[in-house]
DNA sequence: CTCTAATACTTGAACTCTAAAACATCCACC
DNA sequence: GGTGGATGTTTTAGAGTTCAAGTATTAGAG
């Protein structure tokens, strides 16, 4: 990243190995990408929170559940599906839990489990706001990009995600 | 995005004209950019939290005023530049004053105006702190990609944060 | 020159997120 | 069939974010 360039340009000495800074055209995909992704999340948010009244990462956690077997998912297969950690999904679910979207169950094959299952009213909250959801993420990302440009996008996001999927020894989404 | 096709699947009528649903390209590319974009910011995070004591933004905040004439800013173009409302960036700076790394300065030319200054300790931090978060962002992205993806990936967010830019009408980062 | 609207920034409260610790249950092994 | 470690989930406390409202200063219209 260019920052670190001009940061570093007078750095002290120390006996690490020499580091391997970004070059032009690194730094500059770097700062693009930092750039849509804030924006892109805060503007999710925004029409998020204006039209369903909650921001997208419970959204996605609605769809979620809405696409699963009598909709309905354990807690931890939940978090490992949308990437985040146990902890922040049993705070989500308790919201969503006090709108009424979604109720928690026990698991019947394991009594330390849970289950959290989209309610009807979720359900039924879902429908109506997806039209505009979807409507957002087109107008933002879409329509902007070509076919191949799109598919260029997913593969190289796709790589990005796969890699950081922790191998086993580091798993973050289950803290 | 597929998931949305699911759920509405089944949708109520309405008087809206039909929606644009996403194709499975689309919805392929979606899910990916979504995962890469929670696992990317999530491992940053983390990282910058253990080795400078700061979440990704604060790191950024600082970055930005390294590079800076005279190593300070005013508020609003900070703001602007990180893409960030100047409501977040004042309890940003505010933390950030706390560690020493910042200090507020009052703008000689307009009394509204305050300007964000990087210390010599805040510049020392982040040279040391910038091999190491240089080394993840390589690690984690560019040593992922070929040269050509790399641009790839730069044009495809370039447009979409261009896109995003408000155009005078809605400003985020000035609220 | 003065009034009003716009601009620059901050604040407080409500909400969300993180990290660590707590609690319960399960499982494998003795 | 106990026991210790692993697993599944929640809780707590503290940090970060948002939104709306608040203060101060500038600028433009009359």
């Amino acid at each position: 990243m260019r920052e670190t360039v001009d940061v570093m340009s007078n750095r002290p000495a120390t006996d690490q190995p020499p580091a391997r800074w970004l070059n032009e055209q690194e730094q500059a995909t770097w700062r693009a990408f930092r750039h849509a992704m804030t924006l892109l999340e805060d503007h999710l948010d925004r029409q998020l929170q204006r039209d369903a009244g909650m921001p997208h990462l419970y959204y996605g956690l609605l769809v979620e559940l809405s696409e699963a077997p009598r909709r309905r998912m354990r807690m931890t297969e939940l978090a490992r599906s949308a990437k985040i950690t146990r902890s922040r999904l049993s705070h989500a679910i308790a919201r969503l839990e006090k709108n009424g979207w979604v109720r928690r169950e026990d698991c019947p094959s394991d009594k330390r489990g849970q289950l959290a299952v989209l309610t009807e009213e979720g359900y039924r909250m879902l429908s109506e706001s997806a039209p505009g959801h979807v409507a957002a993420v087109r107008a933002a990302v879409f329509d902007l990009l070509t076919p191949e440009e799109t598919r260029q996008f997913g593969e190289i996001c796709g790589k990005l995600a796969t890699a950081l999927q922790p191998t086993g020894a580091d798993l973050p989404w289950l803290r």
